[in-house]
RNA sequence: GCCUGGGUGGCGGAAUAGGCAGACGCAAGGGACUUAAAAUCCCUUGGACCUCAGUGUCCGUGCGGGUUCGAUUCCCGCCCCAGGCACCA
């Protein structure tokens, strides 16, 4: 073997190897049990980032690691090749969007092959490719027949300026990215998936979910965010209309002293009888919600007035900003005492408050500074006074459905998934519209509808589809006259929500499954990807699968057993007063290289193209290797949190495999032919080492099978490197065979340990110790619990519960005992004397404290 | 604004069920080797204090309180940072 560790050949070499004998490639092998290892699939942006290799590497860890474990691992990789940057780069540097998503692929599968994953590259695929979305088509057309899509009117971003529809993204600061125009808001059709339909299974199978992280289900319930509250009409005055208020808080109707409304809202322009009213309802109607946000809130009285359910009383009736028209009615009773939004509005525009629910302390409405929105004993509420909040919105909920004025409903904060975006890359809706039979499904047998390659993709103007002859001008399935295709592709969160399964079978020509293929591999037992996706992505692919349940494609219930959410990876930010942010490699000696100006450094952030705080994977793989880029994201932070990105940490892990190569290097000749230690009692040093070795089998094994806790396991391995290397500069020459099959042992264990994180050179180490066969059949070493305990552990003394002394006792020693050790300790007894003592705490084998 | 996380030495992090705060790594300082440098190896390293330099004292896990014999860990209230977002009545 070479004198010193040479990453860039044995990675070349192993890799290579790898490949030629096929040893990722899998099958089902029914009597061996699978494991289903995913990582959320890149997008082809032009380069892998240190994201990816971040969000890989974990994966690949788990992979292998369960590999050696015995199972059956399916680990594939592809490609989520639809979407906005295709088009961008289209406009910015005329390339075709296809040929430029090609070309990223054929690059990044590159890099992820230098890396040495564990994919089985014969399952990959593009969503981008007719084969992979046609499928996609079939379960929109599958869908529409069950009533699971529909076509309803949505607001979109309309930049006047390039006269196109601009994706949020596109929007900063209520201006067009590219042209700065400002932008508009305009309705048009849009198609819908009825994912509210799932919206209870969604929420109910939360529970369910025991391998995800809390925290994601959490954020999903309130994404769901199911409510139960009160559907309360209030009569117009003097019209036979009533408007219906949804409410969770009915028990605070009392204090409703106005009604607002939506600007959508029906009511709304019907009431509106001055041009004023008109003028506001319009210019608020063109904010977009996400615009609103950050608005003031504002309204208007519409003049007219409605009567207040139980008392009767005129309650004037206004349109607001901050009403909803997608939630609950539309239209809200307001409630100033006991509702922040109203408080604040009311205040605004001199409107009463009126206090119905009353806590402990006394409150005052002419003292309030913000809305009291806890419980209490309503007051001022008729009959209902003296009674608990809560109690009174069973009561007032019932007294509301007896008269017929209310009714209980469960509403849910989930809207329906809007899937048209009026773009070119991306999936073609499969719908006709015909000016005879209207809306016609394209048939099944004529998919893929398929996205025509030679357009032009323009800067300015709609999408390229809808001026494409070719494209949108067919014949009407039905009558056969002209009509028209849908010229939207579908959003690119439908390709991601069902790809996980295409890979059991991704070769499948005829259907979009193969049943037994797909039942032998799915769910996914682990699924690993940024927590960005904690919302969106995830809960889109659990409807995606329910709903492929229910057309007879799926026999599962929820896709990922399993979630693993990583953080990100971040840097600090470097840039020049004049010459903006600046790329970590421009920089050298912390001055601009465009006008020597020193650089300031900013804020550590989110690694992105936009701030140039990126690091290129491919530089650091040819500087280090591989294994060291995989080792530093494994050792650098645990996989939830986000990463600091650290040149000197990648040293620090590339020193790490040099140091485990010496050690190989000068102890292979003499531990080459020696069998390692298996049995037979030790002492001393030789003791210790062994110890050592099955502590580290089993704090690595449990590290990285229960904690996904990857960094703590790297510590550990380093530790017994150490302990190793030290015993090694003591022992080597002492020419005892006893040591030598204790070192073998260990080097054995190290290595094999080693090998999911950093398999090219364990691999490579493997081979120079005389085995035969992958390092990943070898099978994960078990420690023995015997080998691995301490006989003797250290107790910690506390006085009051600070630590004052310690000693060192077996394992089994009776607290009895102990005590009376520490007792007579004499810095403990000096402590001690002249002070009583009034109890003792024992905590079992750690520690014993004495409260004086 | 709302939802969800996070905050520990100069830095990344460790402490697995409330029990030794700072494992492991980086950086820094000192030393060895070398003609020299690189590489490598060894030692020191949270802060302050002390005429008992010790097995010493005190402070210290974002800030302020609380529970407890004992809190990085649990509870309450703040501040800051990050991710997601659709003002959710």
């Amino acid at each position: 073997m070479k004198k010193e560790y040479d990453p860039e050949e044995i990675e070349k070499k192993w890799q290579r190897r790898w490949e030629e004998e096929g040893i990722f490639r899998v099958k089902e092998i029914r009597d061996r049990p699978k494991y289903y290892l995913l990582e959320m699939f890149p997008y082809p942006s032009g380069r892998i980032h240190m994201g990816h290799v971040r969000n890989y590497s974990i994966g690949d860890v788990i992979a292998r690691y369960k590999r050696m474990r015995g199972y059956n691992v399916l680990h594939p990789m592809g490609w989520d090749a639809f979407g906005l940057p295709a088009e961008n780069a289209a406009i910015e540097h005329g390339v075709h969007p296809a040929k430029w998503t090609y070309e990223n692929i054929s690059y990044m599968r590159r890099q992820l092959k230098r890396l040495g994953f564990s994919y089985d590259w014969g399952r990959e695929f593009s969503t981008c490719d007719p084969e992979y979305y046609k499928w996609e088509q079939l379960f929109f057309l599958e869908m529409y027949e069950r009533g699971l899509v529909y076509r309803k009117k949505t607001k979109v971003n309309w930049c006047p300026g390039c006269n196109t529809i601009l994706a949020n993204e596109q929007v900063e600061g209520g201006c067009c990215w590219r042209c700065g125009s400002e932008v508009e808001i305009r309705e048009r059709d849009s198609w819908f998936f009825r994912i509210t339909a799932y919206a209870e299974e969604l929420l109910e199978y939360c529970d369910r979910l025991t391998g995800w992280p809390e925290k994601v289900l959490t954020m999903q319930r309130n994404w769901i965010g199911k409510s139960y509250g009160t559907e309360i009409s209030f009569p117009l005055d003097g019209e036979p209309y009533a408007i219906k208020v949804f409410t969770t808080r009915p028990d605070t109707i009392y204090g409703a002293t106005f009604v607002s409304l939506a600007p959508e809202h029906p009511l709304a322009s019907r009431l509106a009888r001055e041009r004023g009213v008109k003028d506001f309802i319009e210019r608020i109607k063109r904010q977009t919600t996400s615009l609103r946000e950050d608005i003031e809130k504002e309204g208007i009285f519409t003049g007219s007035y409605c009567l207040h359910p139980l008392t009767g009383k005129l309650l004037p009736i206004y349109v607001a900003n901050f009403v909803l028209m997608e939630y609950g009615t539309g239209a809200v009773m307001a409630v100033p005492a006991h509702d922040q939004r109203d408080f604040e509005f009311a205040k605004k525009y001199g409107l009463p408050i009126e206090l119905v629910i009353q806590p402990d302390e006394r409150l005052n409405p002419r003292d309030m500074e913000c809305a009291y929105e806890g419980e209490g004993i309503l007051v001022n509420s008729e009959q209902f006074n003296g009674l608990p909040s809560q109690q009174a919105r069973e009561a007032i909920s019932s007294y509301l459905e007896e008269r017929g004025l209310g009714r209980r409903v469960t509403t849910y904060r989930l809207r329906d998934w809007g899937i048209s975006r009026q773009r070119y890359w991306g999936a073609p809706i499969p719908i006709i519209y015909c000016p005879n039979c209207g809306t016609v499904p394209v048939p099944k047998e004529q998919l893929p509808v398929i996205l025509p390659l030679e357009v032009n993709v323009k800067e300015k103007g709609g999408s390229p589809l809808a001026d494409y002859k070719g494209f949108y001008e067919t014949e009407c399935p039905i009558c056969g006259k002209k009509a028209f295709r849908e010229t939207d592709t579908m959003d690119t969160f439908v390709e991601s929500s069902w790809y996980f399964a295409r890979y059991a079978c991704p070769d499948k020509k005829d259907a979009p499954f193969d049943r037994e293929r797909l039942n032998y591999w799915l769910p996914v037992d682990q699924y690993v990807g940024g927590i960005e996706h904690a919302i969106l992505h995830l809960l889109y692919a659990r409807f995606f699968t329910k709903v492929l349940r229910d057309l007879g494609y799926l026999d599962i219930d929820e896709p990922f057993s399993r979630l693993l959410t990583q953080g990100m990876v971040c840097k600090e930010t470097y840039s020049c007063p004049i010459h903006g942010y600046l790329f970590p490699e421009e920089v050298k000696d912390r001055v601009c290289p465009h006008c020597g100006r020193e650089v300031l450094v900013g804020r550590t952030e989110k690694m992105s193209k936009s701030k140039k705080n990126v690091v290129d994977p491919e530089r650091l793989i040819e500087r280090y290797g591989a294994d060291t880029i995989r080792l530093f994201c494994l050792f650098a932070a645990p996989p939830e949190r986000d990463l600091e990105w650290s040149e000197r940490g990648v040293e620090g892990a590339n020193r790490f495999l040099k140091r485990l190569w010496r050690l190989f290097r000068d102890t292979l000749p003499y531990i080459k032919d020696v069998r390692p230690y298996r049995e037979g009692s030790l002492d001393g040093d030789m003791q210790a080492l062994r110890r050592k070795v099955h502590q580290t089998i089993k704090r690595v094994t449990i590290d990285i099978d229960e904690r996904l806790h990857f960094n703590t396991a790297i510590s550990a391995l380093m530790e017994l490197l150490n302990k190793m290397t030290e015993l090694w500069e003591r022992y080597k020459d002492r020419k005892d065979p006893i040591f030598y099959a204790v070192m073998r042992e260990a080097m054995e264990a190290l290595i094999v340990l080693l090998s999911p994180i950093v398999p090219h050179i364990t691999e490579e180490l493997w081979h120079n110790l005389g085995k035969a066969g992958w390092i990943i059949d070898t099978p994960w070493p078990s420690w023995d619990e015997e080998i691995a305990k301490e006989e003797r552990i250290p107790i910690v003394i506390q006085i009051n519960g600070r630590v004052r002394s310690r000693i060192e006792v077996l394992e089994d020693t009776p607290e009895e005992e102990i005590k009376r050790q520490a007792l007579e300790d004499p810095r403990i007894k000096s402590l001690l004397s002249g002070r009583q003592v009034k109890r003792t705490i024992w905590v079992p084998k750690r520690l014993i404290n004495i409260v004086v």
